[in-house]
RNA sequence: GCCGAUGUAGCUCAGAGGUAGAGCGCUUCCUUGGUAAGGAAGAGGUCAUGGGUUCAAUUCCCAUCAUUGGCUCCA
């Protein structure tokens, strides 16, 4: 007998090999249905792989990630076993479960192809042998034996895969005539999978690398019930709707030329309007923070680039350097604003009772994105940084690290975005040769970060190799419509770039210091972040940021000349307001400006003359009754300065 | 950069080896209407670009460019 401790720290014994499936059906019939994993002593396992020893239990269900992760992993499996049906000769790579569903990378073979046309017919045999309930088996092999079995295969991926796995045993699951090496674990019947989609198919290269063969990898979904399916079918086409390019070009805030060049955003007036109402909120919070604004050049002279370090990072893959007619002069497109700045630190001498110095621009760059990169205003070639380099003490570092978050904060609450992550960027201690700089400053600057965070109570997620090839980043990062993290917000700490500009200033010991730097761009780059922001608010944004706040509807001829006063009088309040005098139906007007998302509509026909009001509609949520002129304002007034002086306030 | 898909009117899309269509939008006219689509007429396209096959190509083939789903990259 073996003893079975339950999250609730209960015990109950039963016999050596019980499974979790049994366990589970001896507490309810309903859990036992539900159950999809349970893990052992902290290790996921099957329901039906025997327990041999004393053990904690523990039930995952579709609620519970491992839960959900064997389903989808097992779904993966399934569709490999379509695949093999399908195209006799197909090899595996690798088919795991990602964040929302699975994928297989597979190699159809020579002269072979598998496009998106082909997956309805993928669908329908998965479906098939989903009927057959069959059941996943764990196998343990000796790894000699599962090398002969590919050998014989020969597929060479799971050769490759298996020759980096330790020796010993090895796992191994079928199911009906599908058998793949895998870690597991796995759901005990194809039968658990009711409900699936294959969604995408897209070439991925062998193990990630650009240098190895690229592979055909096909995404899907799959869900216990068709219902829940059906809901994350209608969640992507919200997604769809939501999607930036769509909204950007419904509202006319930017676009793209073939003539301007890829890559290449052209603002419109309003969106021009809307992300210099951005730009400037955070100046007025940059102003009360200490910060001044400076301004420098597009390009500089390619030696400040090599100084930085970027050109021999960056520079092959970068947009080539432009050359002065007579002289050879080699400048290039700044590709960041760091140098220029640090330039202007060494304006004057500094003295150490002169820092911090806050440095802010919004600064333009320029960047050759590769360009299957490229991808509407989140991934552009020239954008826009809401960058500023902090010049200051080592004693003063952690104090103007915590007040950058602080901005950040800022940022986020007046833009609602309730949902991110805080991600400590570290480097990759495996490969230190991608990175400039000494053992000994990466150690301070990377404590300094922890610490910071540490210190504001972040729950921060630590990613070795994720830093900048200069330093240590704090990364922000939000989650769009379609559930994909978007890094906007950025820190880094920098020893670097002040040693190689050899910043320095003196200190009150009369001896020359270094500074150290800190970069931060809160919004990082207003086109990425404007990108996310109208997926965000789906273009219904706030109403102090909004391009038009107020629509004025006049219901007939007859009443322009009043819609035109209250026109005026908003204007005068400096309220942004616009009039629809086509010569249309209310209904329409109503409906064609709720389509424009504009936040009111104010109607107005003969009553509302007569009484000096206007009818307000608010949009998405209809009529909200008539309000004099002057209460409309304050109305509106009072929201813009919720929306805004009140979130400064409250640091 | 790599693999796949796509490119037809301002937008969303249909179409076929024989010179192109719908809805919305736009213009004009009728209508002066009270909370999400009033009616009619009209304008608008070198079918992404360049080659090739063909009596004939927007349609088939090739290349280029752009967009797009991913992969790799991201100061």
């Amino acid at each position: 007998m073996i003893k079975i401790t339950f999250p609730d720290n209960s015990e109950r014994s039963f016999p050596k090999g019980i499974t979790g499936i049994e366990i589970a059906k001896s507490i309810s019939n309903s859990l036992a249905r539900e159950v999809l994993s349970v893990t052992i002593n902290n290790e996921v396992y099957d329901l039906t792989r025997p327990i041999e020893q004393d053990a904690t239990i523990k039930f995952n269900k579709w609620e519970d990630e491992d839960g959900m992760h064997a389903f989808w992993h097992s779904s993966a499996h399934l569709m490999a076993e379509a695949l093999e049906a399908l195209y006799p000769g197909i090899k595996l790579g690798i088919g795991p479960s990602i964040d929302n569903g699975f994928y297989y990378d597979v190699d159809p073979g020579e002269g072979r192809t598998i496009s998106e046309s082909d997956l309805p017919a993928i669908e329908k045999k998965m479906r098939e042998l989903a009927r057959q309930n069959n059941q996943y088996v764990r196998k343990d092999i000796p790894k000699k034996e599962a090398i002969d079995h590919y050998t014989q295969k020969r597929d060479e991926y799971k050769i490759e895969l298996l020759n980096d796995l330790e020796d010993g045993t090895i796992s191994f699951y079928s199911h009906g005539n599908f058998t793949d090496l895998c870690r597991g674990p796995h759901l005990p019947d194809t039968g658990y999978i009711k409900a699936f989609k294959l969604l995408n198919i897209a070439g991925a290269y062998w193990r990630g690398n650009e240098r190895n063969k690229q592979l055909t990898r096909i995404y899907g979904v799959s869900f216990p019930k068709q219902k829940m399916l059906d809901d994350h079918l209608a969640m992507l086409e919200e997604a769809k709707e939501r999607d930036h390019r769509k909204i950007g070009r419904e509202l006319e805030l930017f676009t793209f030329s073939q003539k301007v060049g890829s890559g290449l955003p052209l603002w419109l007036p309003k969106g021009a309007q809307l992300r210099e109402r951005l730009e400037n909120f955070l100046k007025k919070v940059q102003r009360d923070y200490g910060y001044e604004q400076v301004i420098s050049p597009h390009i500089g002279q390619k030696e400040l680039y090599v100084t930085s370090g970027h050109y021999a990072k960056y520079g092959e893959s970068s947009f080539r350097p432009i050359t002065t007619p007579a002289e050879g002069e080699e400048f290039l497109l700044k590709p960041m604003n760091c140098p220029h700045h640090c330039e202007i630190y060494k304006f004057k001498p500094r003295s150490y009772k002169d820092l911090p110095v806050r440095m802010a621009e919004f600064g333009t760059v320029y960047r050759y994105e590769q360009s299957g990169e490229l991808h509407g205003l989140t991934r552009v070639r020239g954008f826009t940084q809401d960058d500023a380099h902090i010049f200051c003490r080592p004693d003063q570092l952690k104090e103007e690290f915590i007040k950058v978050i602080d901005i950040i904060f800022i940022i986020f609450r007046a833009l609602d975005f309730a949902d991110f992550q805080v991600q400590i960027s570290l480097r990759d201690p495996e490969d230190k040769e991608k990175y400039i700089g000494s053992d000994e400053n990466w150690e301070k600057a990377e404590k300094a970060i922890i610490e910071a965070t540490r210190e504001k109570g972040l729950d921060a997620k630590i990613e070795y190799g994720e830093a900048a090839f200069y330093g240590p980043k704090l990364d922000f990062l939000v989650k769009d419509a379609l559930g994909r993290k978007w890094q906007l917000g950025t820190i880094q700490v920098d020893y670097n770039l002040p040693e190689r500009f050899e910043l320095e200033y003196t200190g009150s010991d009369n001896k020359k210091h270094r500074p150290i730097m800190i970069h931060r761009a809160p919004f990082g780059s207003m086109e990425r972040f404007i990108a996310v922001l109208i997926e965000h608010t789906a273009g219904k944004f706030p109403l102090w940021l909004t391009p038009d706040q107020v629509v004025i509807l006049p219901i007939s001829e007859k009443v322009h000349n009043y819609a035109e006063n209250v026109l005026n009088f908003l204007k005068n309040c400096d309220i942004r307001a616009l009039i629809d005098l086509r010569n249309e139906k209310i209904g329409k007007k109503i409906r064609d400006n709720e389509l424009k998302r504009i936040p009111y509509l104010l109607i107005v026909g003969e009553k509302e003359v007569e009484n000096n009001t206007v009818s307000v509609r608010k949009q998405g949520e209809g009529d909200k009754g008539s309000m004099n002129l002057q209460e409309f304002a304050n109305f509106a007034k009072q929201e813009i300065e919720k929306q805004t002086e009140e979130i400064l306030k409250i640091n």
